[in-house]
RNA sequence: GGGCGCGUAGCUCAGUGGGAGAGCACCUCGUUGACAUCGAGGGGGUCGCAAGUUCAAUCCUUGCCGCGCCCA
């Protein structure tokens, strides 16, 4: 059977997917020849989503890794599944079916999660699907999903379990509240985005018109302000909070405000009748260099004022409701104004429940908007002038403007955002569940500072040590309903109780009616599980004894805090053991510009429209070989992938090469028995290729496997196989058997060696070559260097190489028809020169153009003179010669190696370099100095002869 | 403010304590029976700047300049 001219990826792809897939080569322990496991889980892409350019990646060093132990034949499981993606995925079908004219909240939730499954039904596949293009070779009989039925048990077990040990607790806290999903989310769900802002200086009024001396000090200690004030001045970004202020705190060592400690201020918005009154007090929160150094205290609506607010046991007034619009709830305003004051003046204690139920926003501001409630707010205080007043820099004395105006400076401030939602997040104080992350992190961080899992690059450890020093707890109730809803039911007095089914919790109350808790986790707490859950924990299935713990974790460091990280704590509570020996942390991929890909900037490289353009296996050697380690990013550019493209049709032409010249497998050839020269030398270069491929997937050094497969493609393609024709094409004999032999074991090693990265084509050509079983089935190589490479060899094929291409550079540069043969001349030369002359001479002659090619010992007249190691050059062209050009050629090489000695003399003249370098140093330096100094004289000598002619 | 990373050929990037590299782009030549999705040859770089360590620095250290990312 011919094989085909070239290879056709739209079509053998799939194809060659689907034999693979049919003869079970991606089962878990297939091909495998000894019991050492080899396993990965796949970082679970989220159920509804599609490939992009980062799975492309991610996956395609997951596969190579996978390919490559499964060839070497360890017991390999490629482990995958998907993620249900909480907070995305109930965004997507929400978002279809208000397309639909259907919104969530008309739905049952019952159905609106029904809706969910329909759509995962509908798209679940894609990404799946998406994967096989690229050639993942998962198992997919293992294929999961983190809200499956087994996967869901884990969840509960593993809820219930840190439930009982209090590992998992509920609480009022303030969290970072989405008013547009309306729920908690994380802190490592919101962006912090740096946005123009405003800060606005406004008088708090102390209490019955008191006033002190206000006096300003310098870093000297010197006066330069002193003045009477009846209010303490606050600067704040968030004006429409001031409602909910429940004391202004200073620092501590602060003197300015010694005077007025302890004593009340005005919150100066509001009716006037009801205006509220908050002590002034301590703490080392404020920065006394920030602003007037006075801070504004509103516990439930600030991170910062929450902790001063709880250690000052200063009450948590929320503002806001679900949407984050003004609290529209409760009594009026008048009559928990009245009890805040109470609470103010010490005349009354309060507790949480009770506090949480008082609304503080005045009437007339409740149910606005948080920004339209802030400019209100702005304009009600400036009307009655108490905002703190500067003189207008534009002031015009024609005008009617007035001349002094309110103090709002503009600064960029950082502003939350959600990271699905993109809009502002709003510190909320709400009830939500929490993991004691603090207790699981300390495990986690120990496993790594002893090196039981190790970070690829190790500077992530870093990243990883940092995060879990400084770990807050993991707030993991969403108020979504796509999720796994939180196995704890409340009877009716809201007494909890904690367990893996209904019946269960019905059991531990005593059977009284109960109603399920209405949140759900968020993803990253079934994703914490993946490691175990996926192997079938918490069954004791033989799988999980088997595969765990896995071998590596491939993933962007963008998820080592979500993801990395909660493995890690999981995995050591609940199987006592780390869930991978290593973390390799991957690049990003980016644009050719450097910027990250996105919807919005419409800057997407689709990676399927390029496996559609150029194959999977052109897009894959490409990630592998932009793929370097400790490297931030890589950018992907389609010349690339044209480039790799055309690799893959340099390796196509070399096995059509072969198959032209009748080279057919020998199963009994030894590549250590070979005798030719050419062939020895080819299959040592294998070997040491074998070796640096070995070397660098080991090390997860992808680009280096990539590249150094690459040059070893190129040069075998240059060299062996242009040297291999003349005995192809020769007569009959032993060589030329040997030849045939060694042709085709050294592309099949090719096809071997670059089956992990480029697997589609690599099978083909195995396949049209008549190759028995499945190339991505073979048996990865296990030879060396130090049994097959022979250094004789391999100087004498340097040799003629170095030969053939001083010849063809003189050629190009003088001008000689590229079709014209000329004679060639050795003089000056050593014994070996001569013998590698006259063993290589057939080669020589045929790749440099040369109808001769002989020892001499004088130069003809007229010749162009070049050097080798242990030879003069010549190529006597008398009849063409340029006089001028040649010297001028021979003058500027005479130059360069002048440079040369020079630097090297200077060098080896050197005491200090004599007395301290290696000895190794000094000897190879010398050497240097040797060879160049010979081509000098060499080339020097030429320019005489040259000068002599005319 | 803390942390991490980057600055090498026109572009994108490897790399190394002792001879500056690749791909793409560019220039010249070429269709010789594997390959024009190709081959041969070539031009092009004070390795960001400065100081230090060293016999020797593009590489190590420090500072500076410029850029990017993460956290606060």
């Amino acid at each position: 059977m011919a094989m085909d001219k070239t290879f056709d990826a739209a079509t053998a792809e799939p194809r060659i997917y689907a034999e693979w897939e049919a003869q079970g080569c991606f089962a878990a322990g297939a091909n495998k020849t000894h019991d050492e496991t080899f396993t990965i889980v796949i970082p679970p892409p989220n159920v509804t989503g599609s490939l992009h350019m980062g799975h492309a990646l991610n996956n395609t060093l997951q596969d190579i890794l996978v390919r490559w132990h499964r060839m070497r034949g360890f017991d390999t499981l490629w482990q995958p599944g998907t993620d249900h993606a909480g907070i995305a995925t109930q965004m997507v079908v929400e978002r279809r079916l208000n397309a639909q004219g259907v919104k969530r909240t008309d739905m049952s939730r019952e159905d609106f999660v029904a809706k969910v499954w329909e759509w995962k039904a509908e798209s679940g596949g894609t990404i799946v699907n998406q994967l096989k293009r690229l050639g993942a070779s998962c198992d997919w009989s293992r294929e999961r999903f983190t809200m499956d039925e087994g996967l869901s048990d884990a969840v509960r077990k593993v809820f219930v379990e840190l439930y009982d040990k209090g590992l998992i607790y509920k609480g009022k806290r303030l969290v970072n509240w989405d008013p547009h999903f309306e729920t908690a989310i994380s802190d490592l769900e919101v962006e912090n985005i740096e946005t123009p802002g405003h800060m606005w200086h406004f008088k708090y009024p102390l209490a019955g018109g008191e006033t002190y001396e206000y006096v300003e000090k310098d870093a000297d200690g010197a006066v330069i302000l002193r003045e009477t004030r009846d209010y303490i001045s606050i600067a704040t970004t968030r004006p429409e909070t001031m409602l909910g202020d429940g004391a202004v705190a200073v620092h501590t060592d602060d003197e300015r405000y010694a005077p007025i400690i302890g004593k009340l201020c005005e919150i100066p918005v509001g009716p006037k009748e009801h205006r509220r009154l908050i002590p002034i007090i301590t703490d080392d929160y404020p920065d006394p260099d920030f602003g007037s150094g006075a801070v504004k205290i509103t516990g439930a609506h600030d991170f910062n004022d929450y902790m001063v607010a709880k250690r000052n046991n200063i009450p948590l007034y929320a503002l806001m409701d679900t949407k984050a619009a003004m609290r529209a709830d409760g009594r009026p305003y008048a009559e928990d104004a009245a009890i805040a004051q109470a609470i103010a003046n010490g005349e009354r204690d309060f507790d949480e429940a009770m506090v949480a139920a008082m609304n503080l926003v005045p009437d007339e501001y409740r149910g606005l908007d948080r920004l339209e409630a802030r400019a209100r707010v702005i304009a009600d205080i400036t009307g009655e002038g108490l905002a703190v007043m500067v003189p207008d820099p534009d002031y015009d004395p024609e005008g009617d403007a007035p001349e002094r105006i309110p103090l709002v400076e503009s600064k960029p401030i950082m502003q939350p955002y959600g990271d699905r939602s993109k809009v502002v997040i709003e510190p909320m104080l709400t009830d939500q569940w929490f993991v004691d992350a603090e207790t699981l992190a300390k495990p986690a961080r120990e496993a790594v500072a002893k090196g039981d899992t190790a970070f690829v690059p190790k500077n992530w450890e870093k990243t990883y040590f940092n995060w879990l020093d400084n770990i807050e707890p993991w707030c993991i109730s969403r108020q979504l309903w796509w999720g796994h809803q939180v196995p704890v039911w409340y009877d009716a007095d809201e007494n909890a109780y904690c367990a893996a089914t209904e019946a269960e919790a019905r059991a531990l109350a005593g059977g009284k009616t109960l109603t399920q808790d209405p949140d759900v986790l968020d993803t990253w707490f079934s994703s914490a599980l993946w490691p175990f859950s996926t192997l079938g924990w918490p069954e004791e299935t033989p799988e999980l004894a088997r595969y765990y713990k896995t071998d590596v974790l491939v993933t962007g460091f963008d998820i080592i805090f979500f993801w990395v990280a909660r493995m890690m704590m999981m995995g050591l509570h609940f199987k006592d053991e780390v869930p991978f020996y290593s973390v390799y942390i991957n690049s990003i991929v980016v644009d050719g510009n450097g910027e990250k890909m996105s919807k919005s900037k419409g800057n997407v490289i689709d990676p399927l429209g390029l496996v559609d353009q150029y194959g999977a296996d052109a897009l894959r050697y490409t990630l592998a070989s932009q793929e370097v380690q400790g490297r931030r990013q890589s950018r992907m550019s389609e010349s690339a992938v044209e480039a790799a493209r055309n690799f893959g049709t340099k390796l196509w032409n070399a096995a059509r090469f072969a198959e032209f010249n009748g080279c057919e497998r020998d199963p009994a050839f030894d590549p250590a028995k070979a005798t030719e020269t050419v062939n020895r030398w080819i299959i040592g270069e294998t070997a040491k290729t074998l070796e640096a491929t070995d070397a660098a997937l080991t090390a997860y050094r992808f680009n280096d496997a990539a590249g150094g497969l690459y040059q070893h493609v190129y040069f075998l393609c240059d060299w062996y196989v242009e040297f291999s024709k003349p005995l192809l094409t020769g007569a009959d004999g032993p060589a030329k058997d040997e030849t045939k032999a060694t042709v085709v074991w050294a592309i099949d090693q090719c096809l071997i060696m670059l089956s992990p990265i480029m697997p589609f084509i690599t099978e083909e050509l195995w396949r049209q070559t008549g190759g028995t079983g499945m190339l991505m089935h073979h048996d990865w190589p296990t030879y060396g260097s130090d049994t097959l490479a022979d250094a004789g060899a391999e100087a004498e094929m340097r040799w003629t190489i170095s030969l053939i291409e001083a010849i063809r550079s003189v050629r190009a540069e003088m001008n000689v028809p590229a079709g014209a043969k000329i004679d060639m001349l050795l003089t000056d030369f050593e014994y070996e020169a001569a013998q590698r002359l006259l063993r290589q001479g057939a080669l020589i002659r045929r790749l440099a153009r040369l109808s001769e090619a002989a020892v001499g010992n004088e130069a003809p007249a007229g010749s162009i003179v070049t050097a080798v190691e242990g030879a003069t050059v010549n190529l006597p062209l008398a009849d063409i010669i340029d006089v001028k050009a040649e010297g001028a050629r021979l003058r500027k090489k005479l130059d360069k190696l002048s440079k040369e000695t020079g630097g090297l003399e200077k060098k080896l003249s050197n005491p200090g370099f004599l007395a301290k370098a290696p000895a190794e140093e000094v000897e190879k330096q010398r050497a240097r100095l040797d060879a160049a100094t010979e081509e000098k004289a060499k080339l020097a000598a030429a320019v005489a002869r040259l000068e002599a002619m005319g």
